[in-house]
DNA sequence: AATATAATACCGACCGGTTGGTATGTAGGA
DNA sequence: TCCTACATACCAACCGGTCGGTATTATATT
């Protein structure tokens, strides 16, 4: 593996475990088995490696949500398989949400970081509307507003996944499968099939 | 105003603003007038001050929450009210959730700050599934898993003011009160006035 | 093919500045 | 006279980043 992935995959670990402040860069090229000459070689700086991965992320994310939505069956089926995609997505490894926590607070007091996120999750939200708008085209949904309902997936979703990192106890897997269909069963007309 | 306070209310604000690694004792007690003589008179170290800061958001906010649920009218109107709870809790001062955010990173790899958090939550949690199980047998609501709906709730919350953070366009007020209309219109039953 | 030149990749010692924490001192009330 | 409640001065450790240097590889010239 070359020099720059290794010190990458090094910072996004110790990002996630220990967040951005407590990581210092030597310990990322300790980590990584380079020196700190390699770092600032790759890197003009510690902020700048950071929005790198966030980049890095958000990317990564874009491909795979995209890929699970283009297995184009009914609707309701794809809404059903939201909260399969989010455990999928953050819980492939737990550290992503963890990073992904870490990204948000940065945000606050970095725009650029704010930005990005921004962008992203409304991308995101503006393709669940248009997939909630062809239910309705397709006489499956009533007539809900959909960026309402897509606010609400995205948010039980995100809230569901944090309330894992402190309670351990409970059996989220049910728990995001069943909430989900709770949601839907209020969307869904009588008439439509499942 | 006492000293012990002035420190804490220092720290709790540059915490949330910085963070907890970025935010120096010695800024605190500048913020507060006094001299890092008097920050380790109070307290043995900036880790325990942090917890300390934990303690009283804690209780602070159990308290609020129960003062909310005292008032006893139908379940379902508390319900409706739940999304205007959390509204309030942390957008009284926004800055209370990015204080949130940062117990919750720095409980990622502090066991105790875990433990706290994970202990809140669930008896808030607990709560809600009273609360609901309350509905059922006053014949407002449907048979449903009381854990099942609380989750969603609080994920639900917790998302909302999440989604916030990186999207300020949205109006969120409107979203999250029509989407716990949704929500409780799914659980309701027909024959039940509002 | 051999050589010269230049660009890239990387090392590790070092710098000024900041950090959490401590040691020491003192003013004032009991 | 002792204790509490602070203030001041200070320290070793660590921080992000720089810099002079070298080893390796790619390119141009002969």
């Amino acid at each position: 593996m070359d020099t720059k992935e290794r010190i990458i995959l090094a910072g996004e670990e110790l990002f996630s475990q220990r967040g951005y402040d407590a990581t210092s860069v030597s310990l990322i090229c300790e980590r990584a088995g380079v020196s700190k000459g390699a770092f600032f070689h790759y890197f003009s700086s510690k902020e700048e490696f950071f929005l790198e991965i966030l980049d890095r992320w958000l990317s990564d994310l874009s491909q795979k949500i995209e890929s699970y939505f283009k297995e184009q069956d009914k609707v309701i089926n794809g809404l059903l398989r939201t909260t399969i995609i989010f455990e999928d997505i953050f819980k492939e490894s737990k550290e992503k949400f963890y990073l992904f926590l870490e990204f948000l607070r940065k945000g606050i007091s970095d725009e650029r970081i704010l930005k990005k996120l921004g962008d992203y999750f409304k991308r995101y939200k503006e393709y669940f509307s248009l997939l909630i708008e062809r239910g309705k085209r397709e006489g499956s949904f009533k007539d809900i507003d959909s960026e309402v309902l897509s606010s609400l997936i995205i948010s039980y979703s995100i809230g569901i996944i944090l309330q894992q990192i402190f309670d351990k106890d409970s059996d989220w897997g049910r728990i995001s499968r069943e909430g989900v269909n709770l949601i839907i069963s209020s969307i869904k007309k009588e008439d439509s099939k499942l």
